[in-house]
DNA sequence: ACATTCCCAGTTTTT
DNA sequence: CTGGGAATGT
């Protein structure tokens, strides 16, 4: 067995040997957190604690099964089997199986997907004859969800009338009687959305004071990783468990919080110290992953965010390469730059392609780089957006599977009631639905005993028989489970229901595209049963499988050992890293989000997601940015993200700006500016970038007819023509007057006082200044 | 009851 | 431009 402690520094040592208390790590980006946390956990088997006792939350499951992985490997697979990691999901679901029905659910409940919980919300929205302009149901659920999220239940919401009179003034008076309804049509289905995991747990961890204290006893170590990211319902869970031993190791940077979107509180983390008033903190600021322009440029970024913990992140990894700046003319432009660059690298540095990472801010924004790198022959995967067990035909035949494991599961069987078509129609479906209401019974219940309810229920015959047709195929799938295993059950169903026939009539590339899910999600129902069959705990069963696939996230199914550029929104890339890194779609309104500029907090966040985007880089990053852009089938125009102009010139060189053209123009400016620094290296560095790489010309003259605001060149107006003392106007901070003007010519700043925003200094190249 | 056509709204991020 | 949902036709 190895001396744990010879690969760590010493900050790091004391982060594994601090075993017992409340502790806080707060690991910088790239600081070696994961291999802390693995260490710690193994360091604690070995100093003879029962894996048994022990929890670790993590925020993905990859994150999970890598870091479970590192464990055994450092201390042998049976010592650590039962250890219990984990997402707060998947690991609450899996204990919430065991107790469900103490809150009157069944074990074998569904869980549904936000696709499944949108479904619901509209038939509720419909039945209440509410207007879906108004109640939009995507919205509702967001602010359900945030309800569930602050532990607020249907009836705390009607205890308080701040939250009526919210909803109210907000127009949507009926929000909390769509909450009610859903809560209550989930319930009857047996289900669970992915909040009321969280919230069902601390319910019963609540209303169960045995329940706590079993499992109080049994977690005596407690870990949670990426703890910035916790919403105000995980932190009560954690906090509960935890109450007893106080063993609880939080790790997180707060500089990489990115989630409040969907609950998460970065007060979590900030208020560790006041939660647990002995609690040690041990900073991990050695970042060991990136290049010092790396490190430095990413924290003078975060450090205009005024939220946030003191630390110094720095790196003894050489300084490498400045950050290159790419102008785009178009989306177009940008992606085939990026796959020229990709492929010059390949050659003129050995990469392979799975040391590339494409990290944008929206998944729209995938296709423009897809097609480029498909051009050029580049192996890529792209990850998130629409999931495999999104797709429609995916999602099909898993409701089949799901009706089997749990028959309440009233969207699954609306989904399939009639698909593939076989005569049952919304008459009939209407007619069932009502019926089941006034009976007080569940769709199954009318469907299981027909003959005894068909009376009351106002069908016609020949629906009587379709429906009779359809339920007895159901119980025979459910005979055949009983014994046979999953992947035969899932074969019969594909082929009995018509499925399979029907997709298989269909010969377009996107039918038979169809056609292959369905055959790639049979061979992983394979691999799942031959996998829990030979696990020592396996559980090969429909329902571990349904539970699988509805926690997992798009990054769990990637086969690792494909050569593979990665494509990702860069909040799949967290607590990911790539040797190098392209962040591209670099523009105000698309990075930051238009919607997310309306508050400091919300700006702050994406400021934080462009700190988390960059820290994963390593040897290099690349910024890129597109003048034009195809949004929603239109051209947009864009103009460069705030954020580069954050970063500052010092760590980045611009790469195909014109700036020959705009000296040559020049007329009135100080020529000590230009005196400077105006060095033959300075003067190759001037020169637009080689576009043969593109493919695209740089030169104005070829721009494809664009806005007039566009083809104004930003450098030409604006340098040669701006002077101290003129009157500019720019786009957002509107007019002001040039104080100073001072650095070389392809990073001037000026220093501009703005009438209603005060002095800024200004990268001249980004700010789009018109002068007047 | 079902198929086809047409229109419109939407793109922020995900367990 | 895409996909979902309504409207329309058979």
């Amino acid at each position: 067995m190895k001396d744990l402690f010879e690969d760590l520094n010493e900050v790091q040592k004391q982060a594994v040997s601090t075993t017992e208390g409340p502790l806080m790590i707060i690991a910088g980006a790239g600081s070696g957190k994961t291999r802390v946390l693995t260490y710690r956990i193994a360091h604690l088997i070995d100093k003879g604690i029962d894996s048994f006792n022990i929890l670790a939350l993590t925020f993905t499951n990859k994150a999970a099964r890598e870091m479970k992985e590192r464990i055994s490997s450092l201390i042998g697979g049976t010592e650590a089997k039962n250890l219990w990691m984990g997402t707060f999901h998947s690991v609450f679901a899996r204990i919430l199986r065991a107790e469900a029905q103490k809150l009157g659910f069944p074990s074998n409940f569904t869980i549904y997907d936000t696709q499944d919980s949108v479904n619901v919300i509209k038939k509720v929205i419909a039945e209440m004859q509410l207007d879906t302009d108004i109640y939009k149901p995507k919205q509702v659920l967001g602010r359900i969800s945030t309800y569930k999220n602050n532990l607020i239940t249907v009836r705390s919401y009607f205890n308080n009338p701040e939250l009526i009179e919210a909803d109210a003034s907000a127009m949507r008076p009926k929000t909390g009687e769509i909450y009610r309804a859903y809560v209550e049509r989930c319930f009857k289905s047996g289900a669970m959305d992915f909040d009321d995991l969280l919230l069902r747990t601390n319910e019963l961890l609540t209303r169960f004071p045995e329940v706590l204290a079993k499992y109080q006893d049994r977690f005596r170590y407690i870990m949670v990783d990426e703890y910035q990211d916790t919403n105000h319902s995980q932190y009560l869970i954690v906090k509960a468990l935890a109450s007893r031993f106080e063993n609880i190791c939080v790790v997180g940077d707060d500089a990489q919080s990115i989630y409040a979107f969907r609950g998460a509180n970065i007060k979590n983390i900030l208020n560790f110290k006041k939660d647990y008033s002995d609690a040690k903190v041990i900073p991990l600021e050695q970042n060991y992953r990136s290049t010092q322009i790396i490190v430095e440029a990413a924290n003078t970024v975060i450090s205009q965010n005024k939220e946030q913990l003191d630390k110094n992140v720095w790196t003894s990894n050489p300084p490498g390469d400045k950050i290159p700046v790419y102008r785009a003319l178009s989306d177009a432009d940008e992606a085939n730059y990026v796959a020229a660059e990709i492929f010059n690298l390949k050659v003129s540095q050995q990469k392979k392609n799975k040391n590339f990472a494409v990290l944008y801010r929206t998944n729209a924004q995938s296709r423009a780089i897809e097609e480029a790198l498909r051009k050029k022959n580049i192996g890529y995967k792209v990850y998130g957006g629409l999931s495999f067990y999104q797709r429609k035909e995916i999602k099909d035949l898993l409701a089949y599977l799901r009706i089997l494991v749990n028959p309440k599961d009233q969207e699954a069987l609306l989904r399939i009631i009639n698909y593939p078509t076989r005569g049952i129609g919304d008459t009939t479906v209407n007619k069932l639905i009502v019926g089941a209401d006034k009976l007080g019974k569940s769709l199954d219940e009318l469907l299981e005993n027909l003959e005894l309810y068909f009376p009351s229920l106002g069908l016609n015959k020949a629906a009587f028989d379709k429906l009779i047709n359809f339920w007895t195929m159901i119980q025979s799938f459910q005979v055949l489970l009983k014994t046979e295993d999953v992947y035969e059950v899932a074969m019969k169903v594909a082929v009995t229901s018509g499925i399979l026939r029907s997709l298989k009539e269909d010969d377009t590339p996107e039918g038979i595209s169809r056609v292959e899910n369905i055959q790639e999600l049979m061979n992983s129902l394979q691999g799942f049963v031959e996998e829990q069959k030979q696990l020592d705990e396996g559980d090969p069963s429909l329902n571990h499988f349904l539970e699988n696939i509805a926690l997992a996230s798009d990054l769990d199914s990637g086969e690792e050992e494909d050569d593979k550029v990665s494509l990702m929104t860069i909040h799949l890339a967290k607590g990911l890293e790539f040797p190098v890194v392209f962040l591209v779609g670099l523009e105000e309104n698309l990075f930051p989000s238009q919607m997310s500029m309306n508050t400091r907090q919300e700006l702050e966040e994406e400021r934080r997601l462009f700190y988390v985007a960059l820290t994963r880089a390593e040897e290099k990053a690349y910024f890129t940015y597109a003048i034009t852009r195809f949004r929603w089938g239109k051209i947009v125009d864009g103009e460069p993200s705030r954020f580069m102009e954050e970063v500052g010139e010092k760590y980045m060189e611009v790469l195909n700006v014109n700036f020959v053209n705009s000296f040559k123009n020049n007329t009135g400016l100080d020529s000590d500016i230009f005196d400077d620094d105006f060095t033959p290296r300075n003067r190759k560095s001037l020169k637009p970038a080689d576009s043969s790489t593109s493919g695209i010309s740089n030169s104005p003259k070829k721009l494809k007819p664009i806005s007039n605001a566009t083809i104004a060149n930003p450098i030409e107006g604006s340098i040669s023509a701006l002077n101290v003392g003129n009157q500019v106007l720019h786009d957002r901070f509107g007019r002001g007057e040039v104080i100073s003007i001072e650095g070389d010519p392809d990073n001037a700043k000026a220093v501009i006082k703005f009438e209603n925003e005060g002095e800024k200094k200004l990268l001249l190249k980004f700010a789009k200044l018109k002068v007047l």
